[in-house]
DNA sequence: GGCCAGGACTCAA
DNA sequence: TTGAGTCATGGC
């Protein structure tokens, strides 16, 4: 195994702290570990799998890489996964005067100061996780995508601990139902993760050609797929596709979050989501991820 | 035991 | 276009 290790200075409004304890929030998480002042996870690289572990000092974030080979496209792929997870090229200075206009949210510009919208670069496992979530509990939703990810994930061992990646479509697409059914997946769950998977083999759908077009676009593509909806469109267009526009309608959380924050009703509709949100415009996605964030 | 979970679909009216 | 019913099971 060869290693090497990449700089990525820190930016203003950036704690790394505050990220860290995002991904730690509480959740048994299967595709990264976090200790005390850094996370380690599994990336596929097109040339293959590599293993990254991030640290980071007052200045600086250190990338250390394991891989097989590394040649510098490689390092190129590490770097641009790192700032893309950790949305480290984008000044959120403007969201924070934003949250400092009001009094129910300036408190959020202290309390998460530097919190990135931590995202899910991989497209593909961004949307099976939202079908995964779908009206089921997180701990639940946790503990089935872990059952997946280790049944059907590609793996690396490191040490005394084994990581895994998110399982490609051709993989999951090759899936027994009755396994995904002994995993707790429900029948709609295993034919919508089949639609997606599908769509992804035949390149119904794919990141980069996404990243091309318009939100509207965007939305029409990600819905056309039986399984996507409104919410899960919303979501990876704010995790994945880094679309700053979105509102997770429908979301329970966010329904919750706002009657704490601002006394709606338990579940607001949607003009009264836009209205609060209106005065957070092309910020949106992270007034929602710091909303969400205010619940645990 | 009952209600709710980081929804989405079908089908009827 | 809207609303009720269905999925399906753990957590509290």
């Amino acid at each position: 195994m060869k290693n090497s290790i990449l700089t990525i200075p820190i930016p203003k409004n950036f704690s790394f702290t505050k990220c860290l304890k995002f991904l730690n929030r509480g959740y048994s998480e299967c595709l990264y570990k976090v200790d005390d002042s850094q996370v380690t996870r599994l990336i596929r690289l097109s040339s293959g799998l590599a293993l990254i572990q991030i640290t980071a000092d007052s200045k600086n974030m250190f990338v250390s890489t394991k891989k097989e080979q590394i040649n510098e496209s490689d390092e190129k792929e590490v770097e641009a996964y790192v700032i893309d997870w950790f949305d480290i090229n984008r000044d959120i200075q403007p969201f924070y005067q934003l949250l400092d206009t009001q009094k129910q949210t300036t408190k959020f510009s202290k309390k998460y100061h530097g919190l990135r919208l931590m995202g899910i670069v991989d497209l593909f496992e961004s949307l099976c996780w939202c079908v995964i979530g779908q009206q089921i509990n997180l701990t639940f939703a946790h503990k089935i995508k872990t059952r997946l990810v280790y049944k059907y994930g590609e793996c690396m061992k490191d040490g005394e601990h084994t990581y895994y990646c998110f399982p490609l479509p051709e993989i999951l697409l090759k899936a027994q139902r009755e396994d995904l059914v002994s995993m707790q997946f429900s029948k709609q769950k295993i034919n919508y993760i089949f639609n997606i998977s599908t769509a992804f083999c035949i390149n119904v759908i794919n990141k980069k050609d996404l990243l091309g077009l318009n939100k509207e676009q965007q939305m029409e593509a990600l819905l056309a797929i039986k399984g996507i909806g409104p919410w899960t469109a919303n979501y990876v267009s704010m995790k994945s596709l880094r679309d700053m526009t979105c509102i997770a309608y429908g979301d329970t959380g966010l329904s919750s979050a706002l009657h704490n924050h601002f006394a709606t009703e338990k579940k607001p509709d949607n003009q009264t989501i836009n209205e609060i949100f209106s005065s957070f415009k092309d910020w949106e996605s992270y007034f929602n991820f710091y909303l969400w964030r205010s619940l645990s």
